[in-house]
DNA sequence: GTGGCGGAACTTTTT
DNA sequence: GTTCCGCCAC
């Protein structure tokens, strides 16, 4: 550590003494480790916190104390999983160190490299572009376009017109994504996570080896290369010192959902350990899918020079204890994992339920008016969510709430981003700071009528072989169709290529260029205007068109909701989130929907460890609930994928992951309650023979 | 070459 | 419902 040990001023020392006493003795542990102590202590740390004790706390003080005790904060890398993650780590540090150095405001200190993963890779990659050949003006591709390049390329090398259907683009991705982030050979990921596509291994190689070609001859990189590049980066011994003695410390938080290409990245950087930080939990590990392992956080202890310190974190105060029981039962039969019991003292107000349903629309039913009833006992939307398995599985209680008007905002599933308006001005941008990019090229030109893929591909081929391909945007001919439109689309990318034009103007005028097309395009043009013009107006925001495209490309606006536009801060909504999504987070009330097998174990999940990760994330889900958690369990299910009014329907059980003898932790329910007896039919006075009646009106 | 239409197939979670 | 592919009329 290069950090000078500067003598703390007294009254310093005492308002730190404060603010430390406001933990608990691990959470101390955890963040003097390797300072403040008479011997400093060089082992890395590792931090396991169990869900709701305290961990964004104890990292966020952990900051505050480095900083106050001398840590550059330009010297601290803080990984977080999502970019929010990081906001909120960086003004909790704030904070407390406003608090530690006795100033009124919380002018936060800014921790200009805290962030994602892939979000700092692209900032180093960016920085360090010229010694790995690299163009730094790279473009960012987004999953969208990463799979429409996958499309083309599978088309491209004549893998669409199989005998046998080949698997669709975004398959494709999902197999080469996995493999880049496992590490794991071809064969392996196919036979365990798709085995569906077995038999197509051969030309899947191909098409990989195809794809990364079409990459670099674009300079484009997607999710995965801003990984893959920055750890073959720091696999050159001169770069990874390079690069590592910028750092003090570097800090990770959720790092059971890291991958081996993070955790190769992490020891890179930090050979020995010293310095390096790493808080999670094992029993939220749910992202291996994206090629996570929790052996991460398992082998960490005995993956550096010397050993790391561990630290277990078991207190929680986050929830009341029956809510703290249930959850424990669940994740106590969990295979492997660092063995710990979550405690709270924290006074509890009733059992969790666990609510039998007809079906998903009585589900929705019984949601909505508890939602309500909550709302009515004091609980604001806003502290109340709604967590489900799969985005789909809120599309009845979305009809159901916007039938009674009650506001939410839903996290997880389609993006705005994903929207094909929202693609197309975004693709005017990138093919004006990246000319090479073809998807942004092809998908911008073929909006000129007139223009399809042949066309396209002939512009963009003369371009990949030019030394100037803006120049070969000027000078081309196209077919005498699209003469005119061609000629206005010239000179708006002349323009936008120009060095003299101001960010957000470029905005302003792809904007201006693409609105006649997406009236032209699009019926239901209104409200798709409404949301190029909310992205217009976000561009403002950033300090250059690359910044916005990297920083929209690796954060996107992560929430849809009822209405156009974010709602505003004011306003009180109610969160429905996946599971997934929910990571990190905690509400006063909490529902999670379709608690049953086939939705949590999702019925694709079969294998020994995919089912032991549906496990923790049902113990997410219910580890979220601060005071009320309700688990819905709907008797009967509509199939999906048949004729609209189909009545193809199955009947599914309570989840596996809770036992009966579980079972009886809760509080059980059925809704709507059972009637109370039908009214009886009143005994008959004189018997009508109908029949008899029906039968002579044809005599 | 482009653009539109019909039929068949369809594995969740996200940076 | 969406995506993908083949077919057909300009």
């Amino acid at each position: 550590m290069s950090s000078v040990a500067i003598p703390v001023p007294l009254r310093q020392e005492e308002r730190l003494a404060a603010v430390l006493a406001e933990l608990n003795e691990a959470q101390r542990a955890a963040v003097e480790h390797g300072a403040g102590e008479a011997q400093p202590d060089p082992r890395p740390l590792l931090v396991i916190a169990g869900a709701g004790s305290g961990k964004t706390s104890t990292l966020a003080h952990r900051v505050a104390h480095l900083i106050a005790h001398g840590t550059d904060p330009q010297r601290i890398l803080l990984l977080t999983f999502s970019r929010r993650a990081a906001q909120e780590m960086e003004r909790r540090a704030g904070q407390v160190l406003a608090k530690v150095l006795g100033l009124r405001s919380e002018a936060p200190p800014a921790l200009p490299w805290a962030g994602t993963f892939h979000g700092v890779g692209a900032r180093l990659l960016r920085e360090y572009a010229a010694q790995i050949g690299l163009d730094a003006s790279f473009t960012i591709h987004d999953r969208g376009d990463a799979e429409d390049l996958m499309g083309l390329v599978r088309s491209d090398i004549g893998l669409a017109a199989m005998e046998r259907r080949f698997p669709r683009k975004g398959t494709c991705l999902a197999i080469y994504s996995r493999v880049v982030n496992s590490g794991a050979p071809l064969a392996d990921v196919l036979a365990q996570a798709f085995p569906w596509c077995a038999e197509w291994e051969a030309e899947l190689k191909r098409l990989f080896g195809a794809y990364v070609e079409a990459k670099q001859a674009q300079q484009v990189l997607d999710y995965d290369d801003l990984l893959l590049y920055w750890a073959e980066m720091v696999a050159e011994p001169a770069l990874a010192a390079q690069i590592g003695a910028r750092f003090d410390h570097v800090l990770v938080d959720e790092y059971q959902d890291t991958n081996l290409l993070q955790a190769a990245i992490l020891r890179a950087l930090k050979p020995d350990g010293c310095g390096l930080t790493v808080v999670g939990d094992d029993a939220q590990a749910i992202y291996s899918f994206r090629g996570a392992t929790v052996r991460n956080i398992l082998d960490f202890p005995g993956q550096f020079t010397q050993p790391a310190r561990i630290v277990t974190l078991e207190r929680n105060y986050r929830s009341t204890q029956p809510i703290l029981d249930v959850s424990n039962a669940v994740i106590a039969a969990a295979a492997e994992r660092h063995a710990k019991t979550l405690w709270t003292d924290k006074p509890s107000v009733g059992r969790p339920q666990l609510v039998l349903v007809p079906d998903e629309a009585q589900q929705a039913r019984f949601v909505a008016e508890r939602v309500l009833a909550h709302r009515e006992g004091g609980l604001a939307l806003k502290s109340q969510a709604v967590l489900f398995r799969t985005s789909s599985h809120s599309a009845a209680l979305e009809l159901e709430l916007a039938r009674r008007n009650i506001p939410f905002v839903k996290y997880g599933g389609l993006k705005f981003l994903e929207a094909a308006h929202v693609k197309d001005l975004l693709a005017v941008l990138r093919f004006a700071q990246n000319p090479r990019g073809r998807m942004a090229g092809f998908r911008v030109t073929q909006l000129i009528p007139g223009i399809g893929p042949a066309t396209s591909t002939r512009l963009l081929d003369a371009m990949a072989q030019a030394q100037d391909p803006g120049a070969v945007v000027q000078a081309f001919q196209p077919p005498a169709a699209a003469k005119e439109e061609w000629a206005r689309f010239a000179a708006i990318y002349a323009q936008l290529r120009a060095p003299e034009l101001a960010w957000p103007a470029d905005m302003e005028l792809a904007l201006r260029w693409y609105l006649p097309h997406l009236e032209r395009l699009h019926d239901d043009a209104g409200l798709r205007r409404g949301d190029v013009e909310q992205l217009a107006r976000l561009a403002s925001g950033y300090a250059s068109r690359e910044r916005f495209l990297t920083e929209l490309t690796l954060d996107p606006p992560e929430a849809t909701s009822d209405r156009p536009g974010p709602p505003l801060l004011d306003e009180d909504y109610l969160i429905l989130s996946t599971i997934h999504s929910a990571k990190g987070q905690e509400w006063r009330s909490v529902h999670v929907l379709n608690v049953v097998d086939g939705c949590i174990p999702a019925d694709v999940a079969q294998g020994a460890q995919e089912l032991e990760e549906e496990r923790r994330l049902l113990y997410v889900a219910m580890t979220r609930a601060r005071d009320h958690l309700h688990l819905i369990v709907p008797q009967r299910f509509y199939v999906t994928q048949q004729a609209v009014r189909g009545d193809r329907h199955l009947y599914a059980g309570r989840t596996r992951f809770i036992a009966a003898a579980e079972a009886r932790s809760f509080e059980q329910l059925t809704w709507p309650p059972p009637p109370e007896r039908a009214p009886a039919v009143p005994p008959p006075a004189a018997v009508i023979d109908l029949q008899k009646r029906l039968r002579a009106a044809w005599r």
